[in-house]
DNA sequence: CCTATTTTTGCAATTGAGTTGCATTTATGG
DNA sequence: CCATAAATGCAACTCAATTGCAAAAATAGG
């Protein structure tokens, strides 16, 4: 009854698709499987295991293959970067996210049971909703009285 | 009983901000204002009047400070280009956004009804929701039958 | 185990949206 | 008309992301 790793988890996810199994994929899928949260580019690099020198660009490439092999989700935010996570945090559905307004972390929030019905022009078609909340996470937010002694902003 | 024209309306409305009016101010707004849809810094660009010569930093900066004003709206599409309209065609409460995922465009849609509620953590403040329906708009759309002669993509 | 073949990587250079510093110009108040 | 604070124009810059291409793996087949 050993407890799957995330490197376990992700060297299986990269397996199944069918292509080479590499050393930075399966890094980098194991740093997003362990965030609970979208992680940006620079986020994912400075989580490697130190001195596993993956290059920057390969990086990059390699989360674009994680999305398209839908083994990661992408997600655009306000300050033009994009954001990677685990799709096996995802849920399928309307997707919901939150979108710190602060420090710009995203999260995936859970699906919302009431998809709003929305009215398009004619001749457009609908593929997804996605719902954004934005606000202030518990990191950025005003600390009344707890005073957890962290609030790392990233602006 | 003469209709106001866009440019008029802009005038009045960067008058009434107190601060200068000035040429590219009125220029771009009223820009944003022929349009139903957002724009970007390229499109404003390309549809200020011939021989305008407004410069490219002076349209980022006339619509920073637009939407600072509260005269026009940011969008940030999954392109990492944004996005502005005139503030006229803004609707308040919650506010829902299309975006093409062919051409990229974004229109503003009808605010919607039914505000799904979210269940946010515990610590994180909800300041606004933001709703984007994702599809295909009627120009990139297949065109069944009608054949409208324009579809030009921007990818 | 070794080699062929195909993918991936790494590196360097590039793109493109958006920004900044600073000198010059311009709108407005007197 | 003049002073002056505010905007603009210009050039250089930032920074995320992308691209071309040669070098380095990873699998398949012997």
């Amino acid at each position: 009854m050993s407890k799957t790793t995330p490197l376990d988890a992700a060297e299986q996810s990269i397996r199944l698709t069918g292509a080479k199994l590499t050393r930075p994929r399966v890094l980098v899928l194991s740093v997003l499987l362990k965030s609970e949260r979208a992680l940006t580019h620079h986020e994912v690099e400075s989580r490697l295991p130190a001195g596993s020198d993956v290059n920057r660009v390969t990086i990059y490439r390699v989360l674009e293959w994680l999305t398209e092999q839908g083994l990661a989700h992408k997600i655009a935010g306000e300050d033009r970067v994009w954001r990677f996570n685990a799709a096996a945090h995802q849920h399928t559905g309307p997707h919901a996210h939150f979108e710190c307004s602060d420090c710009g972390q995203v999260l995936c929030l859970e699906p919302v049971q009431a998809k709003p019905a929305v009215r398009l022009p004619a001749g457009f078609r609908q593929q997804a909703v996605e719902l954004t909340v934005k606000g202030v996470c518990a990191d950025c937010g005003p600390v009344h009285g707890k005073s957890r002694g962290h609030g790392r902003h990233q602006h």
